[in-house]
RNA sequence: GAGCGAUUAGCUCAGCUGGCUAGAGCGCCUGCUUGACUCGCAGGAGGUCACAGGUUCGAAUCCUGUAUCGCUCACCA
């Protein structure tokens, strides 16, 4: 073993062997209890800062901690995509000013690339702390997974109406033509001019002149004293009293006619001269008037500022632009317009003067908000956003009781079902829910999440829709009995039988169609099932369907007529098929699933079902077969595959009318009434509104003709939804005039079924009579029935065979164009009874939501979530402890909780623990500008992460500052030299022995004293640790170790040497200090203990060894030895020489002497000498006193020097008896303190009485 | 402007529900090439616990006020 630790060569190894060892990995199966922490995710293009550094400390330790004491650990870990951070890094490495330079997918693809180099860069950064983390689970908060878990809660929102669209005031950034978010914008201190202009008798006052053109009302305070003055030239002034006084111009020039308190000035009305026009003002009073400052009047420019905007809402008022998204002022600027803010103001303030508006000018000190980025001012401005309404009452499914998100929210904690460590910042967190305000989701990024809203030309929204195919499993199979894995079977007697199970389960849901494999088993059963449905219902067979079992696995197991368990499934000897094969088919057939209307029952196969429920969400093939060995299904269980699907746009279902009379004989019927369906037309629409029977027709349209209304009430009975019908004109048959009753074969030279051909002939060579529609008059029918079908949802149009193929053509194409081509593929659609068209079609909403959306699904997104059944989910959920900075209290721990509560009411932890910023020695904040940084990883590389992560903790308090210095980080490095120098000792005694077996079992005094402060500190640091009291955990530890381990132990196990029991109690010392260096004691471990076993698989040591007499002796050791210590250190004895002593030792003698070696080698003597009581002093000896023991040393002694030692010693010690005196003279204190207590006191002041006496003494016989 | 916190040794900080002579690390001073470790060992000096009141038998600790510093939020027509 080297002398000193060398943390570089064997940290990142030991990481290594954990991680492929896979003893990081949480047992999803493990019957124990689980303990779960979330890391907070990292900025994915982000580097490891301090703060993350102490992060891991916190949570390693605590992860360590629980899983060395019996628990199912999961520490899942995974980044961020820090949507506005990261767009902004991606920007500068692209050096480009702004994301529009590029397409949309163009920067998503550059970020995408970006992220994924920088994403391995900060998980190696990670790994550098000895994170023990389960890299199996790594997740990331823009990967599939959570895109769907993003969707589902956003539509969970949506359904239960908290989310919400509306205008909101955003910072706007001119310079950099985009939104900030709030802690994107600077404050920069000002001096600027302070208008003070007249608004008819108000005087008013405003830095922002130039928004001053279009203000309304002028707002003044309810209770305040406004002064209604007026001068000789009757110019009437309306000012609070304080600020008429203060202006000797107003006062000399007008004159008080009144003093009004402010409500009689409401409802006053004027007209005023602004410096772009005149306008209409009335007044209104506001508490939030300050009448301190400036007249005590102002005006509200509710469009580009947060507060007015507020007080606009309040009053209902105008929203008027006066400044537009390039920061020009709008046409409403008057003179002003088209010139920039600050032009305007300039301007504005001129024009003030020459039309005598303006009282004074005067200098202002103002905060401006500044762009980060550019530079530039930004503007409140006001712009569409969507918004959660925290505050809106809603049924909680969970509870079923009404409630808000806001309460839900505060509930969590206030009601003690989420701990704040330390609890002062429960106040910041009440704080924050007791003044939510509605959540602003939106941000006018690319990067991130995109809203899942679509709008169609209307405007009007969409949100994608909630889908459920239900899926059973086939029945048993000839293969299954024979124990044959794969091929083709069929199904057996008991299989059969499976699909009335089915039946059963699916009956009284609308199956519009059974989908199946190509296989023999899954056939069957879907034909079984398809046959015990009324209808007979339709059977799609799907070869994507079929299992994926290999053909060699099949024949390995079938030849051995052994079952081989899918769980056994070697994946990655599927020769097949590979697990990125099977991972595109699922996703394929999840795409075709989605195109499927109305409930559709899909009768599968285990592996690929499983597959298929995977890989919708995840393309994670790995995932997939831990997924699977977790995912049982029962032959015949049916379950529901839910997901959402992108809204499509408005679709409205056409229907050509049945048979009519006129059909049969042949005659051109166009606009003509009075004329019936046949009995076979009855049928027909009979038969096909059982096909339409899942489409939950809300109307049925159809023209005025009879053949039509007809056929929309027999599929309205049919129907049995009672869909109402609607009449309208516009949908009847084109109109063919004259020939209208004629025979086909009169009419148009053809007897075919039906003409198209010669009808579009004549129609476009205007052969018809004038009566006859045309092909303008038809095209602009189409086009107006359209326009009035967008306002219709879900829809039954009934109309006519020729009219329907115009909608068509036109929907297709725009305009009809050339009839006989159109009516060729027409032709082919002769039969077709019914078909639908997408009326509208959809866009997506461009904003992307904020990052804060995503990573407040964390705790559980990460957990399988919203898949409540999912393995991980029942296994972790809820989350222990969410331990993170403070400073991301309210932005994240809050969200967290919020959607936590709300999307499985569940708080997602039960304690939130915060740590604190990391700063430099001197408290000061760690900048770059400063130069004071510290960079984690080049600490770690000159002292290990061990050492780093004692800085980190050691000396820190929860949601205080860490200060960390240069010698700090250098103390803990010594600390994990001592621990390693340590374990040399032991390996230097166990290589003097042969064969040593590591021992507990203490043989002698300093073992027992040593077991004994052993398992005291093993219960402290438990109990501290419960407390979350790290830093305490810590010291504790580390003061063990180094005081009474190494100083007091190793130096007395020199004298009497007991390798066993010393390795012993070593490998429980590494134990213990494990979660805390996680490096250096696995290192030793490896290097010491004969096991196979990491050392973070062992237990946490929790020994129960008592012995206090033991302790005691021991301390009455250390105390003789300490007292030698220091008279030899005062008399400047060199160690070489040694000394004689007596101790007069009084009852304990006999134990005393017993440890008399121990004392002459720790206190250097050559001689120790005990015995109850010595009556002589020995000539040339100084006395000390220890624990009422008389110790005679002796030297050659300088009786001026003892007599200065005994004099100071009896001070202090006559000190400390008058204020045990004046204590218990204290009549009060011997009543009210507790008895206990007293009598410590009264023994401390006899010892410290007895003491005096003998020093007393002492000196006298100097 | 509002809220929260801090003020303890030269420096950085512990001190949990009040209770022996207020602790640690670093630094400083004095010794020591003791056979695990100079990234060490032994010993030592150094504090009116910001200030002023109050509660209490008893206050660094609880309460009130003052001062200084820090952080967070809001941003003022």
């Amino acid at each position: 073993m080297e002398k000193n630790y060398d943390h570089n060569g064997s940290e990142d190894k030991i990481y290594e062997n954990w991680e492929s060892a896979g003893v990081m990995r949480a047992d999803e199966n493990s019957a124990k209890k689980s303990y779960t922490i979330p890391l907070p995710p990292p900025n994915v293009t982000g580097q490891l800062h301090l703060g993350h550094a102490a992060m891991l400390a916190v949570e390693d330790i605590l992860i360590r901690y629980k899983k060395m004491t019996g628990h199912e650990v999961l520490w899942l870990p995974g980044t961020d995509h820090a949507a506005i951070a990261t767009e902004n890094v991606v920007l500068k490495y692209l050096e480009i000013k702004s994301r529009e330079e590029m397409s949309r997918e163009g920067f998503l693809g550059e970020c995408r690339k970006f992220a994924t180099e920088k994403h391995d860069r900060i998980v190696h950064q990670i790994k550098k702390m000895g994170a023990h983390l389960d890299w199996s689970r790594e997740a990331y908060t823009f990967d599939r997974e959570r895109n769907f878990s993003v969707n589902w809660i956003f539509k969970k929102l949506a359904d239960d109406g908290l989310i919400t669209r509306g205008h909101r005031m955003i910072n706007w950034s001119v310079g950099a033509q985009s939104v900030l978010a709030d802690d994107e914008v600077e404050w920069e201190d000002n001096e600027e001019d302070f208008y003070e202009f007249w608004c008819g008798p108000f005087i008013l006052g405003t830095v922002r002149a130039e928004t001053k053109c279009a203000d309304s009302p002028v707002m003044v305070h309810p209770t305040a004293e406004y002064v209604r003055a007026k001068n000789a030239a009757g110019r009437e002034c309306v000012v609070t009293k304080k600020y008429f006084n203060e202006h000797t111009q107003l006062r000399k020039d007008f004159e008080i006619t009144e003093i009004v308190p402010g409500k009689k000035l409401e409802g006053m009305k004027f007209e005023a001269e602004t410096y772009a026009g005149t306008r209409k003002f009335w007044v209104v009073a506001d508490e939030v008037i300050d009448p301190e400052f400036g007249t005590g009047a102002m005006t509200i420019s509710a469009s580009h500022s947060s507060e007015d905007f507020a007080l606009a809402q309040k009053y209902d008022l105008e929203l008027i632009q006066k400044i537009d998204f390039k920061g020009k002022m709008t046409a409403i600027a008057g003179l002003c317009e088209g010139l920039s803010v600050a032009a305007a103001r300039k301007k504005a303030g001129e024009i003030m003067v020459e039309k005598s508006l303006l009282f004074q000018k005067r200098p202002h000190a103002n905060r401006v908000p500044k762009c980060y980025r550019s530079g530039t001012v930004v503007e409140p401005m006001l712009s569409p956003q969507w918004f959660i309404s925290v505050n809106k009452e809603f049924v909680d499914k969970f509870s079923g009781k009404k409630t808000t998100l806001c309460k839900l929210t505060a509930d969590a904690v206030r009601d003690g079902n989420i701990k704040i460590v330390p609890k002062r910042f429960e106040k910041t967190y009440f704080q924050w829910t007791d003044n939510l305000r509605d959540w602003c989701i939106s941000r006018q990024i690319w990067w991130g999440h995109r809203i899942p809203v679509w709008y169609d030309e209307a405007g009007k929204i969409f949100l994608p829709e909630k889908k459920s195919v239900i899926f059973a499993r086939h029945g048993e199979s000839q293969a299954n009995v024979e124990n044959v894995i794969g091929g083709d079977f069929s199904l057996t007697e008991s299989g059969r039988r499976t699909a009335e199970e089915i039946f059963e389960q699916v009956k009284d849901r609308k199956i519009s169609k059974i989908i199946c494999s190509n296989l023999k088993r899954g056939k069957e059963t879907a034909e079984l099932v398809a046959g015990l449905f009324a209808n007979n219902t339709q059977i799609e067979v799907w070869p994507e369907l079929d299992e994926f079992c290999s053909t060699e696995l099949a024949q390995k197991s079938g030849a051995n007529f052994r079952r081989v368990s899918p769980i056994q499934i070697n994946f990655d000897e599927l020769k097949d098929e590979s697990l990125d094969q099977i991972r595109d088919r699922a996703q394929s057939v999840f795409s075709k699933l989605q195109n499927e209307t109305g409930e559709v029952l899909v009768i599968g196969h285990k592996n690929i079902t499983a597959a298929l429920f995977h890989f919708s969400r995840s393309d994670d093939t790995e995932k997939f077969v831990r997924f699977r060995k977790n995912w049982e299904w029962r032959r015949g269980e049916s379950r529901d595959f839910e997901f959402l699907q992108d809204p499509r746009g408005n679709e409205i279902s056409f229907f050509r009318h049945g048979e009519s009379e006129w059909n049969v004989s042949k005659k051109v019927q166009g606009q003509h009434s009075g004329i019936y369906l046949t009995e076979k037309g009855k049928s027909q629409a009979r038969d096909a509104a059982k096909k339409l029977a899942y489409k939950n027709f809300e109307k049925i349209i159809c023209s005025d003709l009879e053949r039509a209304i007809e056929t929309a009430e027999i599929l309205r009975t049919e129907l049995g939804i009672s869909p109402k019908i609607e009449i309208w004109p516009e949908l009847r048959e084109w109109g063919l005039g004259a020939v209208e009753g004629k025979n086909l074969a009169e009419a148009f030279g053809a007897s075919e079924n039906f003409p198209y051909d010669a009808i579009a002939r004549k129609i476009e060579a205007g052969e018809l009579d004038s009566n006859a529609e045309n092909l303008e008059q038809l095209e602009a029918r189409a086009h107006a029935v359209f326009a009035k079908l967008k306002k219709e949802k879900n829809a039954l149009v009934v109309s006519h065979g020729g009219f329907l193929g115009i909608l068509q053509k036109i929907h297709r194409d725009g305009s009809i164009g050339k009839l006989q081509e159109f009516f060729k593929t027409w032709k082919k659609l002769e039969n077709l009874q019914h078909f639908s068209l997408e009326i509208s079609s959809l866009t997506q909403d461009e904003d992307t939501l904020d990052t804060w959306f995503s990573s407040a699904l964390w705790p559980f997104s990460t957990l399988g979530w919203p898949d409540e059944s999912a393995t991980d989910f029942q296994r972790f959920y809820p989350n222990d402890v969410l331990e993170t900075g403070h400073d991301i209290l309210t932005f994240w721990v809050l969200r967290m909780v919020m959607f936590g509560r709300y999307a499985t009411g569940k708080c997602p932890f039960h304690t939130v623990y915060l740590h604190g910023l990391v700063c430099d020695e001197h408290g000061q904040k760690m900048s770059k500008t400063k130069g004071n940084g510290i960079d984690p990883l080049e600490v770690i590389s000159e002292v290990g992460a061990d050492a780093v992560r004692l800085s980190l903790v050691i000396g820190a308090t929860p949601g205080n500052p860490i200060p960390l210095g240069k010698s700090k980080v250098s103390g803990y490095r010594n600390f994990v030299n001592k621990l390693w120098n340590a374990g040399r000792f032991v390996q230097f005694q166990l290589s003097e022995s042969e064969n040593v077996i590591p021992s507990l079992t203490p043989k002698n005094l300093s073992e027992k004293w040593l077991l004994h402060r052993f398992s005291e500190v093993c219960a402290n640091v438990s109990q501290k640790l419960k407390k979350y009291e790290i830093s305490a955990a810590g010291d504790e530890i580390y003061h063990f170790v180094w005081d009474e381990f190494c100083n007091w132990f190793v130096e007395t196990s020199k004298v009497s040497r007991n390798p066993a029991f010393l390795y012993g109690i070593f490998l429980e010392i590494l134990k213990l200090a494990h979660p805390l260096v996680p490096f250096v004691t696995e290192k030793l471990w490896q290097d010491l203990a004969k096991d196979d076993e990491f050392l973070i698989e062992k237990s946490f040591p929790a020994p129960d060894f008592q012995d206090k007499k033991s302790v005691a002796l021991f301390a009455q050791i250390q105390m003789i030895v300490t007292e030698l210590r220091k008279v030899r250190a005062e008399k400047k004895l060199p160690p070489r020489e040694k000394i004689s002593i007596h101790i007069s030792a009084g009852k304990s003698a006999d134990e005393i002497a017993a440890q008399s070696d121990l004392i002459a080698v720790l206190g250097g003597c050559s001689t120790v000498k005990v015995a109850e009581k010595i009556s002589q002093k020995p000539e040339h000896s100084v006395t000390v006193l220890s624990e009422g023991m008389e110790i005679f040393v002796e030297i050659p002694f300088d009786a001026a020097a003892e007599k200065t030692r005994l004099t100071t010693e009896i001070s202090t010690l006559e000190k400390s008896i008058v204020a045990l005196e004046s204590r218990l003279k204290n009549k009060n204190y011997i009543e009210k303190a507790p008895a206990s207590l007293v009598a410590e006191t009264k023994s401390q002041l006899e010892k410290n009485a007895n003491e005096l006496q003998k020093l007393r003494e002492q000196l006298s016989n100097l």
